[in-house]
DNA sequence: CGGGATCCAAGCGGATACTG
DNA sequence: CAGTATCCGCTTGGATCCCG
């Protein structure tokens, strides 16, 4: 199965049901771990459309980022395949980041999430 | 505009484009930022489809999560506008949740999450 | 230029005990 | 039954300094 839109059975007798439930859960939470951290989504954000960036233009990009998250939040995305890294081995160093497949096709995921929080009635 | 595809621009001379990157990213964020929690996307598969259960019901179908902390999710996620919450005012007391219309709609947005997990590559 | 290493403060979440 | 109160450890993230 690929949806979380399951019926609801009135009387959850059904171990499957429940094992759904716990397993979409589950998954769901592995994809949100993955975009845990202060600094991802707005790094993310950068990279979208397929723009390749060096360190330093993110740098500039997100001047509130310390260097420090700004190189452990790239490299856990690039860890979890969300980012490509290429060093061209020259000196001064150069190291572009861009997106990989992957990380663009969360484009999608993140576009429903926006029309879900911008649908968000008054209170 | 309500989608993330947009164009890259070979030059980001406009401004526009920045602060529309900047946007999305927190509105994201905030997005995000309503599901963050341990357990709360736990509890809110545990009442998609319409499922009404009361406080003692998630206690048994989630034996992990200490009191503490599934008063405290419910209660961000009920002020979030996600969970409603019915008390009934009899002895012994008795509360059921359930999820608003705007918590329900946050099925797709998972679903799009979830497939996006379920394409990543092998490493 | 693109990091790594270290130290430190704040906040999240767990365990336990108590209550209307 | 459905919580609240308190304490406490661990992780996250920021600041700073150093390096190839």
């Amino acid at each position: 199965m690929t949806s979380t839109h399951e019926k609801v059975s009135p009387l959850p007798q059904s171990k499957a049901a429940a094992y759904t439930r716990e397993s979409a859960a589950s998954g769901v939470e592995q994809a949100l771990k993955l975009l845990e951290g202060r600094w991802k989504l707005v790094i993310l954000f950068h990279l979208f459309g397929g723009r390749v960036l060096r360190f330093s233009d993110l740098e500039r990009a997100i001047p509130a980022i310390s260097q420090k998250m700004l190189a452990q939040q790239l490299r856990q995305m690039e860890g979890d395949g969300i980012v490509r890294r290429v060093v061209y081995p020259q000196v001064p160093p150069k190291v572009e980041y861009a997106l990989t497949e992957w990380g663009q096709a969360l484009c999608p995921a993140l576009d429903a999430l926006l029309a879900w929080a911008a649908a968000r009635p008054a209170e």
